[in-house]
DNA sequence: GCGAATTCAGACACCGCTGTCAGACGGTGA
DNA sequence: TCACCGTCTGACAGCGGTGTCTGAATTCGC
């Protein structure tokens, strides 16, 4: 039958109470107790009760990771890294998909606290910017990170990249190439970083002097079907772009998807960069330029912050890499 | 605060237990009793601490699903299948990544129930087929049911397709198109399902009458570069396959890559046909001829299994469909 | 109209740990 | 020598619910 901390104890020859001191890694247990205990847990495969321990103490040895569901490599990612800092914690990671548009989210993530008494929570965009969710978070007092948050960095600990920059980065590796019309796919309106992008394609431009032209710039959703949408729309265009950047990698697929269709080479008469670096921009053809996102580092740094609790705000960026591949090249001519 | 069990039985003046056979739902409560109570909880807005619950009753309310990682978009669809099922019933899932090479498997699986008391496993390829996890959950007696298992199907409960089929299906669209030499990729070899799906194409060989050549099947693990690695073999042969049939999704893309590089036309000189259909099918060009592998509903069927408590071993079959997309058409010449 | 079965509600122990407090022990400074 | 401190260990009371048992009120069969 299972062992409890009272088998362990009696085996030991000690209390109960001992037992959990080892069991926490409290101060002053002499040496040659420790070890006692120590012997009497494994030889007994002893593996405490985390429903004990979360009603009795003050922790729960959980944490909750909190996202809407956007393109599956990101998830994908993201979980890997929050997990993998969990797991040299030694604690349980509760993976909570929500719909971010639900007007009963902040109730459902109360719930989800008190039910389960997680010890902290990890949002990842776009639930970082849900006002409801933090508000109901705040008031808690619970610690959270927010991993990309588009909104109110001060306020609480997050961890992000410069999504400007990286677009700007993009931008100007376009520019450099020798483009001058170059097609923008904006990403999910949800989602703060689209903005970001936007942001940076355009100030890259400006940078180096070519005009904003409102028609080579069309709305997404992060996925394939409204890269695709978008392409077609730009490729229709009388002067068509001789370069597309996409805010995301699914979204660049659905544009080589149409170049391919319609005959147009790829990189020969039209680049295509993406962003993210998922394992998509190495499944399509051509391998995608695109901007690496460091999702699973940004999960891991996430959940360390929750992990250090200093008291404190803090943020950490990371560094994002221009990854080029083989769907840019210079123009045609 | 934090309302609890006795705050909702104090505003609705009744004792402890009664308001916790309305949370359960037992019987023996009287209408109008229960609508009191149900309207404190409300006005308190009560949730139960699953931790005393799981301390002092028989069930947890949690579920864990416990995967290997290997493709991003099949984890993904699981991942949704149980945690709506679960939704349903107002059980948590705990996601559970491990590695099936892991000697440590089994007794890492045994603490996760030790410390969790989670009321069932869900268990997905490959990890079904571990045999020493598979004699530990035996051994506890905690019910468990295997996604696409690859052996000893009679054990244990169990949601599948038929991968030979399916296969079989695939090769025969080809054999139909009129193909006569066509490549094959094997699957990850840890997969008892990779041996499915290469006995299918043998099969449907077989049954064509066209001989079964051995330089025409490559290894494969599932990924990308495999993929890419096996079609490279295949295309380099003296006389190259019309057809490549790769055992997923994510090797046909690795097979396509190459095609393209290579110069070669997909469809019209070399047929591609993949198999799970994931997003990726359709992210690539030209999209993946596939089978479509229920994946989603196999995870959420495998959850209800485990729900229903039907006390006997059970099996469900899933359909599996053959979608015919772009990168598969009639040999040339 | 009466005993028995059924419906309803509460008292109480206890699930397996942790927090608090108190006690024992040996070493230290005055 | 004594008071005092740091170190080590145990007793004990819960944490917030559920399982079991017991008892009262109601319905039912004949």
């Amino acid at each position: 039958m299972r062992a409890t901390i009272s088998d362990v104890a009696r085996a030991a020859g000690v209390s109960i109470k001992t037992v959990s001191r080892v069991l926490n890694k409290e101060r002053y247990v002499g040496a040659a107790t420790r070890e006692r205990v120590e012997a009497a847990m494994t030889a007994l495969n002893f593996s405490p009760s985390l429903a004990a321990r979360t009603l009795a103490g003050s922790r729960s040895f959980q944490i909750a990771l909190i996202y809407d569901n956007h393109s599956p490599f990101y998830i994908h990612q993201i979980q890997e890294g929050v997990w993998a800092r969990c797991r040299q914690e030694g604690v349980r990671m509760l993976a909570q998909p929500v719909d971010v548009a639900s007007p009963t989210l902040a109730r459902e993530v109360g719930g989800l606290i008190d039910e389960t008494r997680v010890d902290g929570i990890v949002l990842s965009s776009p639930v970082t910017d849900a006002a409801p969710v933090l508000a109901e978070l705040e008031r808690r007092g619970i610690p959270f990170v927010r991993i990309s948050p588009g909104t109110n960095h001060a306020l609480t600990s997050s961890v992000f990249m410069d999504d400007a920059q990286a677009a700007d980065d993009m931008t100007t590796h376009l520019v450099n190439l020798g483009h001058r019309r170059i097609g923008f796919v904006i990403g999910h309106p949800n989602h703060m970083a689209s903005d970001q992008r936007l942001f940076g394609y355009r100030r890259a431009l400006d940078r180096a002097g070519i005009a904003y032209e409102p028609e080579l710039v069309r709305p997404g959703l992060f996925d394939f079907a409204s890269g695709a949408a978008a392409a077609e729309a730009l490729l229709a265009l009388p002067a068509p772009p001789t370069a597309i950047f996409a805010s995301n990698d699914d979204m660049a697929a659905g544009v080589l998807a149409v170049a391919h269709d319609r005959g147009i080479p790829v990189p020969a008469r039209l680049s295509v960069a993406g962003f993210d670096d998922t394992e998509l921009a190495r499944a399509v053809w051509p391998p995608l330029t695109t901007i690496r996102q460091p999702t699973r580092d940004l999960a891991y740094t996430a959940a360390s912050l929750l992990f250090e609790k200093s008291d404190g705000v803090e943020h950490r960026r990371l560094q994002h890499d221009l990854m080029t591949r083989g769907s840019t090249a210079r123009p045609a001519g």
